[in-house]
Parts: C-alpha cells; sequence; structure tokens
DNA sequence: TTCATTTCTTAACTTAAGTGAACGAGGTGT
DNA sequence: ACACCTCGTTCACTTAAGTTAAGAAATGAA
C-alpha cells in the first residue's frame, strides 16, 4: 500500500530510502469504514487527506439538504479549504466507501518540509497542477448543461457512477435526483 | 505602480532592496489597450499574468459563441493551465479594459526562483490559497441558482457589474444574456 | 454630429429543471 | 416474516432558462 503512495510521489521528486522511512516513521495511514465523517461543519482542522484505495466525498447541509460538491479517489490530494484559511470548516467529509488514507496535518508538512526542502517543490507543483485542472473543472461546468455535464462525467470518471448513489451524484451535477433520473432517461431514449 | 506588486508580495514573504532590484531589471510591466489579445485558442504559452490595474478576462469559443468563465482584476493573478500542462491553451485571454499587468514567464521563475528560493516559497502560499479559494467558488457556484449567484456576484465582486459587458457577466453565471436580463427585471420588480 | 455596430431588453414560444407526492425495489434490523 | 427506511423512478404541475426574433439603447468611428 505505502508503494502507491511512493510511486504518486516519485512523479514529481525522487526520495531516497533515507526520506522514505521519515515519511513512514510518521504513521499516517488509516484505514476508515465507509461512511465514517473525517470532518464536520464548524470544526476547525489542520488534516490533508490522499486517497490510496476507496472513495470520500466533500458536502454542504443547505436547509437541512446535502450538497455533494466533489468525489476523491485513488491517487486524489484533499486539502480543505478550511485547513489553508485557519477557519472553521463549512463542510463535511465523508467516507463513500470502506478506504484507505493517509491523513497528514499540517504541523508534520512543516517538520517533513524542514527536513527534506524538495519535499516543498512536490507540493508546490502539485498545488499548481491541481489548480489548472480544477480551472479546466470548474470552466467545462460553466459552460455546459447538465447533460453534457453528465456525458462528461460518463467519459471521464465512468467508475463514479457506478460506485456512487444517484442522489450524490445528481448535485455533484448541479441538479436535483429527481433531474438526474430524467435525464438518463431521456438519453437511453436517445440512443 | 511597482508597489503595488511589492504590497502584495509582502503579504507572504519579506524582500530585501535586492531582491527588489532583481525583480525589476526583468522588465516585467506592461500595459496593454482595452480589447488586446494575450492568449489565443491553440497557442502555446509560458506567460503568467498580474493584474496591477485593469481587467482581463478569460474565455472560450463554442459553437462560434464566446464563453466567459473568469474575470481577473486588480491584485489578481493567472496562470493560465496550459503552462501547466505545456498543451496547446483551450482559451483565449483578452483585454476587458486598458490595464497594467506584469507578464513572467516560466523560464524567468525559475531564474529567480534559483537565486531566491524564497520566492519559492510565495509561489507555493499562493497557489495553495488560489486553490482553496477556487474551490469554495465552485462549490457555491454548484449549489446555487442563477439568481443566486448574481447575488452573490453583486455581494462579492460588485465592481464587475459595472466594468463588465452583461454579456459576458451571462456566461461567467452560466447562463444565456436574455435570461440574466430577465433576472434583473425579476429582482429590481422584487424591491 | 451622424451612421453603423454592438449590446441590452422585451416578447412569444419551447424545453428542461424545480417541486411535491406517490410508488416500488432493495436493504436493515427486530 | 414484519415493519421500517433509503433510494431511485415516475407523474403532474410550476418556474425559469434556452431560442428566435425584433426593436431600443449605447458605443465608437468617421
Amino acid at each position: 500500500m505505502q508503494d502507491l503512495l511512493f510511486d504518486f510521489i516519485s512523479k514529481y521528486i525522487s526520495l531516497t530510502d533515507e526520506e522514505k522511512n521519515a515519511i513512514l516513521s510518521l504513521d499516517i495511514f488509516r484505514s476508515v469504514k465507509k461512511g465514517t465523517i473525517l470532518l464536520k461543519e464548524g470544526q476547525k482542522s489542520k488534516d490533508s487527506y490522499f486517497v490510496l484505495k476507496g472513495c470520500i466525498r466533500t458536502y454542504y447541509v443547505v436547509d437541512s439538504e446535502e450538497k455533494t460538491t466533489a468525489f476523491y479517489t485513488e491517487m486524489d490530494a484533499l486539502t480543505p479549504p478550511c485547513v489553508v484559511t485557519q477557519t472553521p470548516s463549512e463542510y463535511y467529509i465523508s467516507c463513500v466507501e470502506d478506504s484507505i488514507l493517509t491523513v497528514s496535518n499540517s504541523g508534520m508538512e512543516v517538520e517533513v518540509n524542514s527536513k527534506f526542502p524538495k519535499f516543498d517543490t512536490m507540493c508546490k507543483m502539485l498545488s499548481e497542477e491541481l489548480l489548472a485542472k480544477q480551472r479546466i473543472d470548474f470552466d467545462a461546468f460553466k459552460t455546459s448543461t447538465p447533460e453534457q455535464r453528465y456525458m462528461n462525467l460518463i467519459e471521464k470518471r465512468p467508475d463514479l457512477i457506478q460506485r456512487v448513489p444517484q442522489y450524490q451524484l445528481a448535485s455533484y451535477l448541479g441538479i436535483k435526483p429527481e433531474s438526474l433520473s430524467r435525464l438518463r432517461a431521456r438519453i437511453t431514449q436517445k440512443k
């Protein structure tokens, strides 16, 4: 399981065995059950996550209704905005499936970064890459209809449609579950 | 005008006079006329922008129709995704108003970063902050209606409504100009 | 200023999403 | 087996956005 993490890191920087051991000694691997809530609205947190296996989601509760805004699956990294801004969280994070994650707090990051400066370089590369990716996603969302967004999802992340409940997918697409249901019926009709 | 840039930088790191001079010697300040196109679809580019004064926008052309996805105004930084991914640009960048920008290419960044490592630290902080901010914006967009998005815009960036044409605002809000017109009429009605 | 072009608004009509309600399938726990 | 609950689908109805077209207002250039 560690190898998944090191393979990921190796796309950005190369690590010596010493550095790998330093990371392993931090004891950051966590196994979490489906349904576990990792972060609640209003909580403060310094934890960042990296998904080795499984799926976690972020959602807001508005008028006692869940609004799912993102899914993080294998090899996805998540640093909640509240960690960056040092304010209480606006949203929840919960496990969609039984998952294996790494959980690292910002204190650990500072420590590792001061020992191994190239770690800082990786963080910079990673966040620049994620910023660009997220920009592309946001733009695609803005410029397309719910139906196009769904088609795009089938193309880009077909696994999500299988592993995630419809009502969570619906708000991820910016619509209500009933609309997603109709939209799906419309599409199968066309074919 | 330089002071605006240095004030911005001072929020992240402190610069010596030597460092400031190194930046100034790069000759990165540019004055651009309204309507100037800074980047075209299909072009490759290594340029990042920082807006000192004025406003620039990014837009896609889909079915010969402009789809504006973002506005960058005073103290906003923009590194186009194509610079990060090293692929041809998917979108255009153009000047909404006569503007003063800094334009820096990734080569210059590498050079400055190797001389002054703390510059790297700033880039990391900045992109992490922007990633978090953009995540918040994206989530707010997904979880709200066009009308709520417009109200949110009045609240958060009232200047945009004054300085940007309606048809550009419309696609920024994910709707057609006619819908924005109706939506506005609906709101003034209510009051 | 005048003319031409672009931008914004209005209107009528079409299409799709929101809403409220009902139903059935599948799962859970007792 | 039973009741219970969640989830997905369907329906009828409402509301708002997309579309097409026309005209008014603003802008910019000659």
